[in-house]
DNA sequence: CAGATACATGCATACAAACGTATATATAGG
DNA sequence: CCTATATATACGTTTGTATGCATGTATCTG
């Protein structure tokens, strides 16, 4: 959890979304979020994995299925970034608005 | 202040710094934080635009000095993320690595 | 008006990020 | 073993970002 990446893993509307989303619930599977976010199953893999190397979310396998939820190590302060986000994004549309999945 | 940008504008060490450097202090002027990051003026001058595009700071021209400054009206969330941040970067040198001033 | 200082910006380039499409891996079930 | 489902990754392309260098603009002084 490098604070210099922490803010580079941000600097996505994809990546804020998987985020707040995260943040309401404890866990959710891959094809759950690209189907919320009307983005293309690769494309919400990828941002998951960089939100993964980034240190902010963690993964588990239950059978074929991946679930990702909010990293339970992520420092306070990063914590308390993503509740501020969370906050001011709530407003937003909850899809992304180029490229809806087929 | 629109909340997309705003992560956008914090995914760069250099902006990272500069942003720090005006939570200490009330105002700066562009040739002080130059120095203090031992950075080119131009990249210093081109990062603090678009601080100031984003709605981050404030400019203030007096003379010949732009005094820069955290945005007043900067809602309380991004001002928090700011004082966050402040907190995690303080461990870090001063200034950037690569691209030494002349 | 001329020169100096502080800052901004235009241009070309290098580098990284994001995407779509296609393909690979992994697990479960017959 | 074969197939289907869920997820990850490789590849090529496009787009965006950061930078150095050079130049432009603004202000002050004389």
């Amino acid at each position: 959890m490098d604070e210099e990446n922490f803010y580079d893993a941000l600097a996505d509307p994809v990546r804020c979304r998987l985020l707040v989303m995260l943040l309401d619930v404890n866990e959710r599977c891959v094809c759950e979020m690209h189907a919320a976010l009307s983005a293309s199953q690769p494309k919400v893999s990828r941002h998951l994995a960089v939100l993964r190397d980034a240190g902010l979310v963690a993964a588990r396998r239950e059978g074929v299925w991946m679930h990702y939820r909010i990293h339970p190590d992520l420092p306070t302060w990063a914590y308390r970034t993503l509740l501020h986000m969370k906050d001011g994004l709530a407003s937003l549309p909850a899809s992304v608005s180029s490229n809806p999945a087929p």
